[in-house]
DNA sequence: ACCTGAACACCGTTCAAGT
DNA sequence: ACCTGAACACCGTTCAAGT
C-alpha cells in the first residue's frame, strides 16, 4: 500500500495522492484504508519510510574508507547518493519537510552519516553542529526559494529586464553575466547539481577545517 | 486585506487561513474576495509581499559599511535582521517555500544582499553560487528536517534511549553527550539561534576565502 | 462595479451496516 | 476481522442574481 502511494506520487504528483485515489489504485473501494492506517498523516509517514529505505539501500552499497581525512569524500558520496534517489522522487523533499516526527529510516541514514564523521575524528558537539549546518543538504537536497540563474527568456525578456534593471540593478547585472558565461545554466537540473555540489563542498571543507582546530 | 491575512496566520496559524475565515475577519460575507484576487494563490503571494516589505523595512535601517572585508559583518547582520522578522511570523518560511513565482519584495531583498557582496569584491559568478549556497539561510531560516538536539525526556526516556541505542548507536551517543554538555539545548529557539549563526558563519567564511582566491 | 447566497466538485474522516 | 456505502464537515471556486 505504501509502495502504491509512492507510485501515485511518482506518476501524478504528490498533490494527486488522496485517500480516494490511493484506494482506487489498490482496487479497494475507497475508505477501507482506515483499517490499516489511522489517517493520512500515517500514510505520508509511511511514504517517507519507503523513500528512506531506498536511500539506505543505496548508501549501504558504498564502501569508501572513512578514517581521518577520508571522512570528507565518504560523507560527500553518501550525500550525493541520497540525492540520486531523491532526483527519482522530486516530490519527496516537500513531504520530508512537512513531517513533524522523524522516521526510523531517516534516523538510520543520519546514524550512518554520524559514523563517518566520528571516524573522521569529529567531537559529538561538532557532529551536532554539522548536522544543523547541513540541514536538508545532509539528505541531498537544498530548498531553493527562487532560482537566481533562471533569467527570463523569450520575446519580451529584454523589455522585462530593462524594467527590472531600475529596481534590482545588482540582480539584473548578475543574471546578465551569469547567463552570458553559461548559456546552459537553465537547462534542467545539471546546473542545480553543480550548485548543490558547490555548496556541499564549501560546508564540508569548513567542517573539515574545524575538525583540525577544535 | 493582505494585512488581515497576515493577522489570521499570526493568531491562528497558517493552516487556519482559509478564504472563508479571511472574509469573516474582514466583515465581508464570504466570497467577495474573488473581486480583488483571482484565487487563493494570489492571497499567499500577497502575504509573502507583506512579510518581504517588513523585512526590507528592517534591513533598510542598517548602516554598516560594506566595502572589502566589511562585506561579511554587513551580510551577517542583514541575514540576522531578516531572521528577526521571520521569528515574529514562524509560519512564513512554509509559505515562502510553497511559492513558485518570486515576489518583487523578495527580489529587492536579494538585490540588497548582492549589493553588499559586490561591494566586497565578489564576481557575478561567485555571487550566483553564494546565493545558491545560502539558500533559505539568505532570508534568515534553515529548513530543519528533524532536531538532532531534541532528545526525548520524561519517565520512559531512558528505556526509549536504550532501545534506540542498538539501532542508532552514533546518534544516541551524540544526543547523550550534547544533552549533557548543554542542558538548555532543547529550550526554545535559543539553541536554534546559536546553530543558525554557526552555519551562517561557516558559509560566510567559506565565501570570504573564495573572494580572496577566485 | 461590487457584493451575495446557493451550489458544485473535491477533500479527509465518521459511522452504521454489511460479509 | 475486514470492507463498504452513505453521510458529515470542510475546502476552493463558479455562477446567476441582487444592489
Amino acid at each position: 500500500m505504501l509502495r502504491a502511494a509512492v507510485g501515485v506520487a511518482d506518476e501524478r504528483g504528490i498533490e494527486s495522492l488522496t485517500m480516494r485515489r490511493l484506494a482506487d489504485v489498490l482496487d479497494a473501494e475507497a475508505m477501507s484504508l482506515y483499517h490499516h492506517v489511522a489517517n493520512k498523516e500515517e500514510v505520508l509517514d509511511g511514504v517517507v519510510d519507503v523513500i528512506a529505505a531506498e536511500i539506505n539501500e543505496a548508501v549501504g552499497r558504498l564502501t569508501l574508507p572513512t578514517k581521518g581525512a577520508r571522512w570528507k569524500p565518504a560523507a560527500r558520496l553518501r550525500v550525493l547518493t541520497a540525492r540520486e534517489v531523491l532526483l527519482r522522487h522530486p516530490w519527496a523533499p516537500r513531504v520530508f519537510v512537512s513531517r513533524t516526527s522523524t522516521s526510523a529510516g531517516i534516523l538510520e541514514y543520519y546514524d550512518g552519516l554520524l559514523a563517518i564523521m566520528q571516524a573522521g575524528g569529529f567531537s559529538h558537539d561538532l557532529c551536532h553542529r554539522a548536522l544543523h549546518t547541513l540541514g536538508s543538504r545532509a539528505l541531498g537536497f537544498n530548498q531553493e526559494l527562487f532560482d537566481p540563474g533562471d533569467a527570463p527568456t523569450g520575446p519580451e525578456a529584454a523589455a522585462a529586464m530593462a524594467g527590472m534593471a531600475e529596481r534590482f540593478p545588482h540582480l539584473v547585472g548578475m543574471l546578465a553575466e551569469v547567463a552570458h558565461d553559461d548559456p546552459d545554466s537553465t537547462l534542467g537540473w545539471c546546473d542545480a547539481q553543480t550548485e548543490f555540489e558547490f555548496g556541499l563542498d564549501l560546508i564540508l571543507e569548513g567542517l573539515d577545517r574545524m575538525r583540525d582546530t577544535v
